[in-house]
DNA sequence: AATGAATGAGTGTTCATTCAT
DNA sequence: CATGAATGAACACTCATTCAT
């Protein structure tokens, strides 16, 4: 490729995250229905027509805003698996290293999450399916995690229910947490968190 | 009043709860947003323009539906007060009718809930804002609980975080247990409740 | 069906019926593409709306209006089959009959036909697709005439090319004729085209 | 004009062919109203904006392609003419002649006939009005030739009539010979065209 | 009260044309 | 000349609300 196709197609790649970051706020700021294309576009200093240079329809710029976030919400487990390979439990850092990478993911993709959490249900049919569904397989994977503590010796309990609890919890608790603007110190939150949510499912 | 008029008063009101019956399957079903008042109508065997003979608006339906749900979401707290007033912890079978209550709220008006939690903060801002506060409320009076509990020597803890924990165990669970159409059995879940978020903010 | 119900039902009806006449008259006028749904329901005193509970898009209104017009054109054929089937060739008199008959319809389906043939050709592939194959399949049933007259020892010819001479004739001619407002007197229409192709397909 | 100027002149004028040539094809397969100035461009390897230094508006370009049909259309007549100015009747080869032309022209510029005859009424009114005056035109023309024919004892006969007869045939039955890709053999379809005109117009 | 036709403002998308590079 | 991103007017269709019957 000549190096003016490449800085062409760079300076598109631009354009379109711009696009992205403008219908993101104005998304998060009014809700998906009520806002017009043109919003987007005032905020992203240009045309109308031009959006549709970059994407096919208002739907597609919010399926690009949400592609992703299901696997960025399983993708911190996976370091507490490393345990259990070794027939250990995860220590209390690890846990905690856990809701810290949440505190981080929320906050770097604060507008995301407050849509897919608050608003992303009231779109249509569609997307209410589709919010489930990211809820419910994060939950398969918490579960996958209780089931192992309960070979371990952890509290009996239904593991389908503390699972349950555990999803709650970081989604509530998180998008709460940047709703209010970071407040408490993401430290305190993870101890509070981790403490709580060990003391909820193991005996000790 | 006379009685012809008494009747035809009672009459009216049994149609209006009809409307609202209807529409509230529909919102439902569809969301707000895709709901035709033709949808609801129809439903409702009766014409379009009658429904404006009862409502003004396609909002106002939706408004009485919502209205009351705070108060409702609250109403359960009322008698974990009564055992701080003789100075005593509320014993672990009154954090059970706690949790027992919410199951048969949300059981007895599981639509409600679900366009309450996962609709209603994607129709409007209007409707966002007023989501969050009915879930901020909600959080402040288990926020008092936590405090209540802390001067009785529970583990310290941030309340605020411990009561949103609460808020969001309760309706994130509660939530997903209706959408799975009352599975896990409803004693299984309030005695697996109960046991995790009494640990959980406990240090007995 | 109740007499009030059956009263409607007819109110409806006239009412498509003048959305039909509108739509037609503004077609012939405007041509399709650049008829603005306004501009029909502007001629049918309502709204643009209300189209819409009579007819689902604008391509509709055009079907209706171009449908019937494949069975109008083969129609007035079938009486000169009839000669053949008493092995005797169609006297002159009959041959003036169908040109008459031509003549009756254009006149009637005026606009209708100059859309056909001016204009459906221009609307879009699909259109000029249908336009062609209703021309084909008239010239068909003209080329089982000239193949029968054939048998009865017409001049010797290529039976697909008379037809098209006949169909060509009928369509332009006639067209024409409209065009400008039935001038010349219908009688000498009808003589002239009975003669003309009468001599140009048999030998006497 | 220096050489070099002439030899940009040239290349000049074959970008602008190439551009006529693609346009014409474009329309012909989609219909004006269908084309988008991309499909062009892409059919001429080059850019959007690049048409634009060639043709001041997408109508320019089909006004580049209809111009001239007038002309050729009219051409082929001047030639019987000549026998007239001898005190004689065209010669039966001579009218073959004619439509041997015609059949030559229609196959040269085949895509422009079709858009032409089929698409050019349903574009716009300026457009039918245009196409209908050709059409006109051409007619006034074969009514000369019907009135000298006439003079020189032909069967009685309305020449408007008669010479409206030849044009639809020319026009529908050429056509719809370039429509089914030259099928019949050229000099069949003369020779059909020239009896059965020639018979229906003239007493021998 | 009940009906459903009528209203018309509102919106996503298209596309000829322009223009900066 | 060449490119293709940018512009924005235009249009079909939707749907909450009104209103004549």
């Amino acid at each position: 490729m000549s190096l003016r196709k490449k800085k062409s197609e760079i300076i598109k790649k631009e354009k379109r995250n711009l696009f992205i970051i403008s219908a993101l706020s104005v998304f998060e700021e009014k809700g998906f229905n009520n806002t017009r294309i043109k919003d987007i576009t005032k905020r992203a200093n240009t045309s109308v027509g031009n959006l549709y240079n970059y994407f096919k329809s208002k739907e597609e710029i919010f399926e690009v805003i949400i592609s992703g976030i299901a696997e960025l919400m399983i993708s911190k487990f996976k370091e507490l698996f490393v345990y259990f390979k070794d027939n250990k439990i995860p220590p209390i850092y690890a846990v905690k290293n856990l809701f810290r990478g949440y505190a981080r993911i929320f906050k770097a993709k604060k507008e995301t999450f407050l849509i897919f959490f608050e608003q992303m249900g009231g779109i249509n049919t569609k997307y209410r399916a589709k919010r489930n569904k990211i809820i419910d397989n994060f939950t398969k994977e918490v579960e996958k995690i209780i089931i192992k503590l309960l070979e371990f010796g952890a509290r009996p309990q239904n593991p389908k229910i503390s699972a349950r609890v555990w999803t709650s919890t970081v989604l509530g608790v998180f998008t709460w947490w940047i709703r209010s603007d970071f407040e408490p110190e993401e430290e305190e939150l993870v101890n509070n968190l981790t403490a709580f949510l060990s003391r909820g499912t193991m005996t000790k």
